[in-house]
RNA sequence: GGUCCCUUCGUCUAUCGGUUAGGACGCUAGAUUUUCAUUCUAGAAAGGGGAGUUCGAUUCUCCCAGGGACUGCCA
């Protein structure tokens, strides 16, 4: 059966900030178009005017942009495709499929009363009348269903799904201000865009049935469809801002890297056996929506920042030492050049500990300081007289050492506690101290060669010498 | 209220009629370590309930319960 290619989509609404939930959906896009060698397109939900704004438009562009998830081609504006619909109406019009319905909202909001009282979907009285033409009153133009037999989804996630015909009501496709209605726009752009494969959220599967409708009505192909269950928070509960996060932005600006995020949010909802940690090049090449999880997943940040860490490691340290420098200048730091290229060093050596990049900052906190360096209770507890002076040939021996590499620092550490005859933990936490102010640094051979020698070998003056 | 969807360790998942129900995160306990972290080892932890089909059900069917979505001239 030679298909035709694959052609995906991801239809967001410019009415908010852009939902998580979104994100995933546009993944579980991209993923299927790419590992079928089809298309990914985008298009802009826009036709209700009310609540969509540019703005909302720019926060969709650039959450799809972060996440390495543009599309294949610019992206549509329903809105823009308005004329497009009412013709798309006027066909149904003409072919018996849609009529016109004079109900004001108050008779509607009544039948509707109505109709849930008697369990039954809402009818309109005008659907087998006579429109009378030449009629000024105002119209809405609702789609004229079949009363009786069923309607098959054929979800290529959940398996056929059965919707008898009677418990559709007649939606609305053109309002009285003549804009088409979602249900209709969906169906007419999915139909000239050429989509394949409707992969959306859960949330339209009712929908589905509708759509399958207007498109038959239509005389059009229906496309194959693919419902994802929803992202729920942690307890369950629909994924809402008092969980700690919901819109895109947030996920980046709390420091989790868009290799990090695709990664996760693949996993959620879907697997490949025991896999966890992968590449973009592997989902692809594993990636089929069938495989798509029924049940809806809950987010959880500990396995995100896991993932992340995963992620963070295999960074290019370069790419890392610049996202740290912008956390860190989002917190008022400033940083001169040759800070800079300290946190450079640092970033390596302490990534392993980071979930985030705002983690990663503060484990990297200990190299940005300012000398003198203001040393913590603890420290200064430890710096005795013996210890004092032991630090002081400690510092004497380093300055010898030209070669500041965490290895040779290691054996000059390890040589120096033996010539003293005694073990790291004699001076090893005091130095740590020294050298980080108290705040957490990796380990002692590694926060000096992050330092650098004229830094480190300063930290450890100024200890010495201030409390004399 | 009606329609539809969902239900395996706390969480994400594997299993596609026969398994000691596997892995990962998290958790607990050890080991390593100059602290924290990292790393390593070990451990606790699951098929919502009830019928049925079958030699045999987590897996198939039905009922119930619980959760969720939709029920807009929102998308």
């Amino acid at each position: 059966m030679p298909a035709k290619p694959v052609v995906t989509r991801i239809a967001p609404s410019p009415t908010g900030s852009m939902h998580i939930g979104t994100a995933r959906t546009a993944l579980f896009n991209w993923l299927y178009a790419r590992h079928t060698g089809g298309k990914y397109l985008l298009r802009i939900e826009d036709t209700d005017r009310e609540r969509s704004t540019e703005a909302n438009v720019q926060i969709i562009l650039d959450g799809l942009d972060w996440l390495g998830l543009n599309p294949d081609e610019p992206p549509v504006s329903q809105y823009a495709r308005i004329d497009r619909h009412r013709e798309a109406v006027q066909q149904l019009l003409d072919t018996g499929h849609a009529y016109r319905c004079f109900m004001t909202v108050e008779e509607v909001a009544v039948e509707r009363e109505i109709a849930r009282a008697e369990g039954r979907a809402i009818r309109s009285v005008w659907r087998d009348r006579d429109a009378g033409a030449g009629s000024n009153d105002p119209y809405v133009v609702r789609f004229k269903g079949p009363l009786d037999g069923e309607t098959i989804v054929e979800d290529l996630i959940k398996g056929p799904v059965v919707f008898g015909n009677k418990e559709l009501d007649d939606l609305v496709l053109l309002r009285t201000n003549g804009d088409p209605t979602y249900n209709l726009a969906v169906v007419v752009d999915d139909h000239d865009m050429g989509v394949t494969h409707v992969i959306r959220g859960d949330d339209h599967l009712n929908n589905a049935a509708r759509q399958s409708l207007i498109f038959q009505a239509l005389g059009w192909e229906l496309p194959a469809f693919g419902h994802l269950p929803l992202i729920h928070g942690p307890d369950g509960a629909k994924l809402s801002k008092r969980h700690g996060a919901q819109a895109v932005g947030e996920f980046a600006d709390m420091g989790y890297l868009p290799e990090g995020m695709r990664n996760y949010l693949a996993r959620l909802g879907w697997g490949h056996g025991d896999d966890e940690v992968f590449s973009d090049e592997q989902a692809i090449a594993w990636f089929d929506v069938k495989d798509v999880v029924k049940a809806p997943a809950r987010l959880d940040w500990a396995k995100l920042n896991h993932i992340n860490n995963q992620h963070l490691r295999k960074a290019d340290d370069d790419r890392l030492a610049a996202l740290t420098h912008t956390a860190l200048q989002g917190q008022g730091q400033q940083l001169s050049a040759d800070v800079e290229a300290r946190l450079r060093r640092v970033v390596g050596l302490v990534k392993e500990g980071a979930g985030t990049i705002q983690e990663l900052a503060g484990l990297c906190l200990f190299a940005v300081r300012q000398r003198p360096l203001t040393l913590d209770e603890k420290t200064i507890g430890l710096l005795g007289a013996e210890t004092r002076e032991r630090l002081a040939r400690l510092r004497t021996r380093l300055a010898e050492e030209a070669d500041w590499s965490p290895e040779n620092l290691a054996a000059a550490l390890k040589s120096f506690a033996e010539n003293e005859g005694v073990g790291m933990g004699k001076f090893g936490p005091a130095l740590r101290g020294v050298l980080s102010g108290g705040a957490v640094a990796p380990d002692l051979a590694s926060a000096l060669a992050a330092l650098g020698s004229d830094e480190g070998l300063g930290r450890m003056d100024d200890a010495l010498c201030s409390a004399q």
